[in-house]
This record gives structure tokens, sequence and C-alpha cells, in this order.
DNA sequence: CTGAAAGCGCTTACAG
DNA sequence: CTGAAAGCGCTTACAG
């Protein structure tokens, strides 16, 4: 009700005019302080806020972001978008949320729709789609309306953008050569994300331990929204796999539940590597180790670089953010004190 | 850069007025089929999209609704946030989220943005703060602003709004009766989010069944941050209990992890039924039986309600939606063969 | 059927 | 130090 309180009726209580009274608001020091402090308190008790539109009529600068990203479901966009909450509203910016379920045509739609009400940024994740199809042109002509895009997590590489991700490759390189040191010599590769770059460069980081020590390696394509996979414990029960790395935290999770609820034991059967520092595999029995993709340090990057190229703080070259990640050790690696040295 | 792109800049590549243009690309019935083909036509050709400030500028609608939660990394706010997002989309609205992590002044905050930035309407589960401290005249200067305001999931009774929710203390009430079924005696609740309106309820609900079966009642705060809670063992190996209802999903993880790490099984020695239908529950073995609180229905509808009341297609009063819950029976309530003739 | 003009609520050169 | 006026890009009565 009370969205009627304008410059103009402020002006009006105040016998000044629009300008001035536009100008003491601003803290524009042309104008005497005394007229500044009458002009506020009056604004103050009217509980004046201007309006938005109007403003952003001349800035053309809405302080909003678009974030873009495949699900919220799996804890680690969770957590990614809760750093980015936490970090533009600390920076005065809005977050517009918007899910692709891995679907290109959404991912358009919701481009489209942030080209529309002039979002100052977007801060995106691809889809599946996007990324098996390789199809960015949407994310160009974003670019091209001047819209700061910043990728994260999963990259296009031949896109030219700020990118904040971690080194998928290498990080998976140390988690195999873990299940080595450890011990394990027949380690499989679980994918459940098929498709996307993170993916690809996490089984090249496992393909690359793996040979460079001489041992079998073997990639395992898994439904997550088709499990159990039974292919799985016909290797266990053949012998031919003694540890597991697997893609990401769904992947984790249901493969865990499979083997052990088939009774086989974790990680005496087999050990399992996982990824996203979750509370669904610190709490799972037994707890699980994993790759920690620092996903709320992502989010806070991800916004901090965003509004530092809109608000013109950044050099022309674009930025690329390659976080350490952090290898968490838990009981699903741990040796028996038998079989191992590296056994807790 | 196609920034440039206006209603002026059309009217002149077309020899045609400001107005005609507006209107043809309106639907104006007023002007005549062929120059709207053809203002359409040159308009997508140079992809115009209108000027969002300068068209709510006349209308004062933004399309946006605010969410606001106290946190999205539990299953249950992410899922509820999963509705929103996709309701809102599909009825051509966005969603921009403040997660308030229970704090009042957060969730000031929040509105003060979006009282700022015209939001239409506010999508809120307030604060555990809120709830203890009763305040919530932000909340009502919402309204006064003219915005919609839906609550979900967790109710302040006093306030005249829209409210999504489940009947909490009737689920729990069921619940609790399906533990008795199930030939348990000695039930304790476990509270670990006090001080919010659906725990009060919920923990009514357990009461009230286990006062009318003459039970002995027990309620248990823990603190989720702060777990294990040994109390919970010495009452197990007194044999006080048997069985646990948990009043939401984080406080069921952690209790049943750490009743099982201690040594006790689930369901023999203790059985618990849980909150929230997540995969984290889902995959736990043993698996989890909780009451599924419909998240993303409670979602869908908050939306829906929010966006017909900014449309005005809802009468004055104010709607109050219950949703009914489903009681999800898993591993955790399975009695075994020997004890019980509710075993499956 | 088309167009000139006012107005939405701000900001900001420009004048005084 | 204060104010009149133009303009941001639309929509919409009103005129023709």
């Amino acid at each position: 009700m009370n969205r009627n309180v304008t410059l103009k009726s402020l002006a009006g209580q105040l016998d000044l005019s629009i300008s001035t009274v536009s100008k003491a608001l601003n803290d524009c020091p042309e104008i005497s302080e005394e007229t500044t402090r009458r002009v506020k308190e009056i604004a103050a008790l009217n509980k004046y806020y201007p309006n938005s539109f109007a403003k952003g009529l001349k800035s053309k600068k809405t302080k909003m972001l678009g974030v873009i990203v495949p699900a919220i479901l799996p804890n680690f966009f969770s957590m990614v978008l809760d750093g980015i909450e936490e970090k533009a509203t600390e920076l005065g910016y809005k977050v517009t949320i918007h899910i692709t379920k891995e679907s290109l045509e959404k991912e358009k739609q919701a481009i489209e729709m942030l080209i529309k009400t002039n979002a100052d940024g977007i801060l995106i994740s691809p889809s599946k789609e996007t990324h098996a199809t390789n199809n960015f042109e949407h994310l160009k002509l974003a670019q091209e309306y001047g819209i700061s895009l910043v990728m994260f997590d999963r990259i296009i590489e031949a896109l030219d953008a700020d990118k904040v991700s971690i080194d998928d490759q290498l990080e998976t390189e140390l988690a195999t050569l873990d299940l080595i040191k450890a011990g394990r010599r027949k380690i499989a590769y679980i994918s459940g994300i098929a498709k996307t770059s993170v993916n690809e460069n996490r089984k090249l980081g496992y393909l690359k331990t793996v040979e460079e020590h001489r041992l079998t390696s073997r990639i395992i394509e898994v439904d997550t929204t088709d499990f159990p996979n039974d292919f799985i414990l016909d290797l266990i029960a053949d012998n031919k796999i003694d540890a597991l790395v697997t893609s990401d935290e769904l992947s984790t999770i249901l493969t865990a539940r499979h083997v052990i609820t088939s009774g086989y034991r974790i990680p005496e059967d087999i050990a399992l590597m996982g990824f996203t520092n979750g509370k669904m595999l610190e709490t799972f029995i037994p707890s699980i180790s994993s790759i920690d993709q620092k996903a709320k340090e992502q989010g806070e990057i991800a916004v901090q670089t965003a509004i530092d190229r809109i608000e013109g703080l950044l050099p022309a070259e674009f930025l690329e953010f390659t976080l350490k990640a952090n290898i968490i050790h838990r009981e699903s690696t741990e040796m028996p004190v038998s079989e191992s040295l590296y056994a807790v």
C-alpha cells in the first residue's frame, strides 16, 4: 500500500523539487547537509523504496544473477547454490534459479528468460545434452547481450568465458593412486553421469593412473535411474575387482548399497572411492571416502567473478579458476589391519 | 550488443510509429494483420526483447517470486524448491532464492530486498528464530506492500496468509500408531528442530498416540550439530526404549548411524520412523521408514496459490492447504517374523 | 487502421 | 545550493 511513496510525494511533503530529493537520497555532495538530513528523515518515515524499474530503466542494471543447474537434489549442486546465495546476498545481488533437468531445451528457455529480464550475470553448469550435442550458441547469445557468463564444475572448453572448477582428471588420478597404495590392484571406474565434461575428465584420470601402474582398466556404465547393476556383483564374485572409483554421489551411494545388501563387505571385499562431500556419504555405514569438489567454494568464486566482471573490475581475458580438491579418507577405503600398513 | 533494439529502432526500420509497433507486438486487434505480420518479422530478425524495466514501470509487475527458506541442504527444502522452480517456470515466473540459516535478521533482509525489487510474491518457510520470537512484522510489511505471501511447511498460525502444509500432528499420530501396532511399547520422540511449528505439532501427535495407549512418553532433545547423543544409547541399554520417532531427516540419519555403530540393530533392537522422503533415508542400510511430507507438491501448490493470488483469481479469504502425507514403510520398522504378525 | 502525446518514477546534465 | 527539463523504453487513452 505504501507503494505510492515516490520522489514526487516526498518532494511535495518537503517543499523541495524532485531533483533535490533524488540527489539528497543519493548523497550527492552538492546538496546541503541540512537538506540531506531532512530528506532522509522523511524518506525513512514514509518507508520510501526507490522504484526498481525506474532505476533500472536508466542504469540498465538489475543486480540479478541467474543460476542454471542440471538439478538441485544432488548434494553437490545444493552446496554450490548455498555458496552462491550467500556470496551474492553479501554483495547485494539477487539470485534466480533455473533447473534444466539435463535438457538443452530447458537450458535455452532459461537463457532466454534471463536475457529478457536483463540479468546482469549467469552462472551455469551446462546440461548433459548441451555437452553431448556441443550446442552452446545460446550461451554465446547471452554473452552478446552483454551478460557476464561464468561456468562452474562442468566446463565447456570451447566456450570463452570465466570458468571455475576442480582438476577432475588430476584429482581422480590421485584418488585412484590412493587405492593402489592401499594395496588394491583390480580397480574399476563406475560412470553414472556419462556425457558430462567432468565424467570424461574423471575417467581419464582413472585410466592414466591405472595404466601407469600396468593394471587392467575397466569402465562400468551404470544407469542411476535403474539400479541395481548386477554386472558389478558378477565382477566381485569372479574376483575381478577389489576397488571402485565412482563418478558422482548418486552412483556412489547406489553402488555401496548394492554391494553391501548383496552380502559383500566394504572395504574388505571392495574398497570404494566416491565423489562429493555431502551428508549422504558421510553418514552411510561404512562411511564412504570421496573427493570433495569444494562445492561451496566453487559457488562463491563463481559469484565473485561474475560480479567483478559485471562491475568492470576484471581484465579483458577470461579467468580460469582450478580449485584444489580434498580427498576425504573414510572407512570405505580403510584397509583391514591384517591386509595393509595403510590401515588407520 | 543487441541491447539497443527498441520499439523506436524497429519503428524506424518499418516506417511506422512506435505506438503501432507496440500494439502489433501485443497482438492488438486494431492493427491490420499485414502490419502485425511485418512488425513481428522485423522484431524476430532483430532479436527484439522488450525492455523489462520499461514494461514494469507501467505494469508494476515483475513476474518474480522470492522463496525464503531456512536452508537448502536438507533434502526436504531441495525438493520443495524443485517443485517451486518447475511450476513457476511453467507459469512464466522467475524464482529468486533466499537462505536465512534460521536467522530472523537474514529473513528480514530478504524481505526488504524483495520489497525493494518489487517481487510479486513471496513463498516462505520461516526461520526458527522467527517462530521462537514470534516476530513477524516483516512478513506483514511485505503484505502491506501488496506482495502475496504464502507460507509452506512451517506455518505461523497467527499470520493471515495463504498456507500450505501437511497435518504434522495427525501424521505423527498415525506413524506412532504404526509402531504400536507393530508391537512396540517403549517409544521415544527425538526432537532435532526445536522451536519450529512443525516440531511442536509432531511432538503433540506423538504424545497424543502414546498417551491414548497409556504408554510412557519420552522426549529427547538432540543437537544435530553435536552428535552423537549417548543418552539414547543408555536408554537402549537399560531397555527403556524399543522405538524412536524422529522429527526431521538429519536427526533421523544421525540417530540411525549412532545406534548401529554402537552395536545395536535396527529394527530388531530399535525401530525407527523418520521424516522426509529423500535419497538419504532410502539408501541407508537398513532403509529407513519415514513420513513423506510431499515436499515437491507443497512447492507446486505454494507457487500456484501465490500466482493465482497475484493475478486476482482467488477470493479474498486466505486459503489453507493441508496435504495428506504418506507413511513410507521400509526396513527400519519391519518386525522380525518371529516377533510380530506385521512383518513383511 | 495509424500516430502524437502523456505518463510510469527515476537520474542527470544544465541553468540559475 | 536548488530546480526545470530531458530522457530511459515502454503502454495506452485520445485524435484523426
